[in-house]
DNA sequence: ATCGGCTCGCGCAA
DNA sequence: TGCGCGAAGCCGAT
């Protein structure tokens, strides 16, 4: 039987198994063939109803602030998935349409349907569509969290320290490796059209996506990349990540966090892998971002329907910063400035062009660059939404419930209140001294240099790896 | 270089 | 009810 935690697994509706003609396991968010829960928990229950197993992806044009940048990583993802899968004589298709409505085609053909789980509204609505218009059952199995969001806690936390002995006491439970399953029918006869990977950046051209954002040239989709990082940053960073986290010179992380996003790599997998190395407060600080702080990333999103505005802030923080509403800005930038990077602030510019070219930004980056578009716009309320929306442009790790999570981080979300400033309230501030005092921001500032210079001498498309 | 003060609310001990 | 303490804060004093 499984060793899948039962708490994963959940059944969406009340109907019942019906024999039709595959089990069916309508994967979104976790892209990838390996150290997937909901695709072993289909397999088995494949196995045991005696039928094939068909995967399938809905790819819409209209994923909620995607563009090139995002879509360019997907495929590569999907693309390798689906070679990995067929390899295991498990058919794979992405058919092009509204993931919900692809999932429901071909429910009418499955037995039972089987989802993975994702936590924004719209990856809600659509599993609550699939649960409602199957006419079988549908069970949504969690392989993308640890712990599973209400598993660890029934209510909306107010930080970090509330949650992580909550996350730490199921550890033991979730923390495992998976037993591979091995398919006892094939299901490579099954033939439901979908779209060719092939050739990705002609699928990529096939798609009515906003190009207005190029692909990264720095980072490649996949879970054979994803694997390649985590092993790089094993053996190279991990022995200095503790010291150097809040470095930005340096190179010292893991780059997982758009592999996550997109599911192409499991969280139990790299977790087993970085505790495995016996780092200690390296690895005890990384796992603290990857499990504590990303799964307090979920309950957020999961409890707070408002969280991508500026109301689903504590109370404390909306009060403060509306009592400072009114307060002179001695800088004050549209977020047309800000995309052009053409601020006053070379720390805050390096940052943006980070982003903008590269899709990623060093993590402490991430935290100095919103905090001063809060500083920077007529209100807070302007700063949330512009902060917001360069985020889920650029990054490739963007449009995830731990931007959500982040964005709301520099308005006081998950902190505590601390001096009054101007502007800030009692929220916490940051300032360009602090980053002189406490890294090696010059070098940071030629680091980013270099690279776009690098980027625009060798431009998008001819990525490395 | 290091330290204290700033400030609020949660969870736990009493 | 009181108390300690918290994602990476800042600033001025020593």
């Amino acid at each position: 039987m499984t060793r899948i935690a039962s708490e994963r697994i959940a059944p969406l509706n009340d109907r019942a198994v019906k024999p039709r003609d595959y089990v069916l396991y309508w994967m979104q968010q976790s892209q990838r063939p390996a150290w997937n829960d909901a695709l072993d928990f289909a397999a088995e229950r494949a196995n045991k109803l005696r039928q094939p197993l068909l995967v399938a992806f809905g790819l819409t044009d209209d994923y909620p602030d995607a563009n090139a940048r995002h879509y360019r990583f997907m495929l590569q993802g999907l693309r390798e998935t689906q070679a990995a899968l067929e390899t295991r004589g498990i058919r794979m298709v992405v058919q092009r349409g509204s993931p919900e409505r692809v999932a429901l085609d071909l429910a009418r053909h499955a037995s039972l349907v089987v989802c993975d789980r994702g936590y924004l509204r719209h990856q809600r609505q659509w599993r609550d569509a699939v649960a409602d218009g199957a006419g079988v059952q549908v069970v949504e199995v969690e392989a993308d969290a640890v712990v599973p969001v209400e598993v660890a806690s029934d209510k909306l936390e107010s930080a970090a320290r509330t949650l992580r002995p909550k996350i730490e006491r199921q550890l033991d439970r979730f923390l495992v490796k998976p037993r591979a399953v091995s398919l006892r029918k094939d299901s490579l006869h099954l033939q439901p059209p979908g779209i060719d990977l092939g050739d990705v950046d002609a699928a990529l051209a096939s798609l009515k996506i906003d190009r207005t954002v190029p692909p990264s040239p720095l980072f490649t989709g996949g879970p054979l990349q994803a694997e390649k990082l985590l092993r790089r940053f094993i053996t190279r960073k991990l022995p200095r990540y503790d010291a150097h986290r809040n470095q930005p010179q340096t190179d010292d992380v893991s780059y997982m966090s758009m592999y996550l996003h997109f599911g192409q790599i499991s969280p139990v997998r790299v977790a087993l892998a970085v505790r495995g190395a016996e780092a200690g407060d390296n690895s005890a600080a990384f796992l603290e971002e990857l499990i504590v702080r990303r799964e307090l990333a979920f309950n957020f999103v999961w409890h707070c329907p408002q969280y991508d505005t500026f109301d689903c802030l504590p109370a404390w923080a909306k009060a403060t910063l509306q009592q400072h509403q009114r307060d002179k800005r001695p800088h004050r930038y549209s977020p047309a400035q800000l995309d052009a990077a053409a601020t006053h602030d070379p720390y805050w510019n390096a940052a943006m062009n980070e982003m903008k070219h590269t899709g990623y930004m060093h993590n402490h980056m991430r935290m100095y660059w919103g905090k001063k578009i809060l500083e920077w716009s007529r209100t807070p309320q302007q700063a949330y939404a512009a902060a917001l929306a360069l985020n889920n442009r650029y990054f490739l790790d963007g449009r995830d419930p731990a931007s959500y999570a982040n964005v709301a981080w520099l308005f006081g979300m998950h902190d505590r209140p601390w001096p009054q400033r101007p502007i800030f309230g009692t929220v916490r501030s940051m300032t360009a001294s602090g980053l002189k005092r406490k890294c090696d921001i010059e070098a940071y500032v030629a680091k980013v240099n270099r690279l776009t210079a690098s980027l625009t001498t060798h431009p998008a498309g001819t990525s490395r790896s």
